[in-house]
DNA sequence: TTGCTAATGCGAAGAGTTTCGCATTAGAAT
DNA sequence: ATTCTAATGCGAAACTCTTCGCATTAGCAA
């Protein structure tokens, strides 16, 4: 089914992402499709379960530069494939229409994003980095950048979008643009 | 109807947003609607028109870093309210299903952009900025964190995510992380 | 094998949506 | 004022999507 899924949201995008349609491809039964996922949101939740879990490699190379940009290679390389282009887009317009999945798909990248946190983490023991920098902000400004093309500039994602997104959120670490104000009680 | 369009959006959500109910608050007649719009996505195309050409103040206080930081207050100020913050759902889900949608996303985007590149090409000429910087791109990497927030954390948009943004931005503008490697053929 | 439960297939009914033909109205040109 | 054109209102029809009741099947335990 999660393949069904994905197929004709690369072949018809979202808009054309119909319960029938998805029946039809997976072989199961329209009114089955309906009792336990309800609806299509229901369906790209399940599918962003499945592939929003799997393992991907978080870079290791001994620098903080080298390792944000072998991340947003990565994220390039992924956003590059049709796929997964049309994934996201559904995922985000699912969000927008159903609040489970709108928890499903923050929840996916919270997960990845403090996964790839490390990178940053490492980096702050090497000392490369300001104390108290936001880890999790550093990797979301590494990533922002992709999304914005994609669904708002609609525009392709290449290996140029990756180098500047990789080196503006070195640049900003570096000058502590991630490093709270700190304002904590004792 | 516009108003209708974007009163429905901020009560209902894009998911909401029905024909039915948009020619029930607008008072035109449903056949109506669909006569000259076609469609929901047709609707919020043409809010999008009329909405995204509106003049907005590009902000001039002689210095990049703060007239970045304006320029991400005014963005965070505009998607604190649940009005605007529907709006930008809508048009990124209506984009996901209608190409025209797209199209009309991505100009007023870039139209927007292109105002505000004013900022930055006022901080080359002052010298504040690396030779060759994408005055764009730096507009955009102001911009991206609040989508990413707005569309894909599903958070809210906060004064500290402006100040981060404009921050990010800024440091890495100096450093030349938009300055593109400049391969020109003679 | 038999019996049990849960899930699925199937077709039809129900709801909701889009489109259509026709009558009426609004606005502009004469 | 009159005529013409284009746009709108209206209700019904056509269409699509979703749900329902019932029959069948699959999986499992005795």
């Amino acid at each position: 089914m999660l393949d069904a899924v994905l197929g004709e949201l690369e072949e018809a995008g979202y808009g054309g992402l119909t319960m029938e349609r998805v029946a039809e491809r997976s072989g199961v039964h329209l009114a089955t499709l309906y009792r336990r996922w309800r609806n299509a949101e229901g369906l790209i939740v399940d599918v962003l379960g499945e592939i929003g879990t799997r393992e991907v490699p978080i870079p290791d190379t001994g620098s903080l530069k080298d390792d944000l940009r072998a991340l947003a290679s990565e994220i390039a390389g992924l956003y590059a494939r049709p796929r997964y282009r049309a994934l996201v887009e559904g995922m985000v317009a699912a969000a927008v229409r159903s609040p489970a999945a709108a928890a499903a798909l923050s929840e996916v990248f919270a997960g990845r994003n403090r996964l790839a946190g490390r990178i940053v983490e490492r980096a702050a023991e090497r000392g490369e980095l300001p104390p108290g920098t936001d880890a999790a902000a550093v990797i979301a400004a590494v990533g922002a950048p992709f999304y914005y093309r994609l669904l708002i500039q609609r525009g392709q994602v290449d290996d140029a979008l990756a180098a500047t997104a990789a080196a503006a959120a070195h640049a900003a670490a570096l000058s502590g643009a991630f490093t709270p104000p700190a304002v904590q009680d004792p």
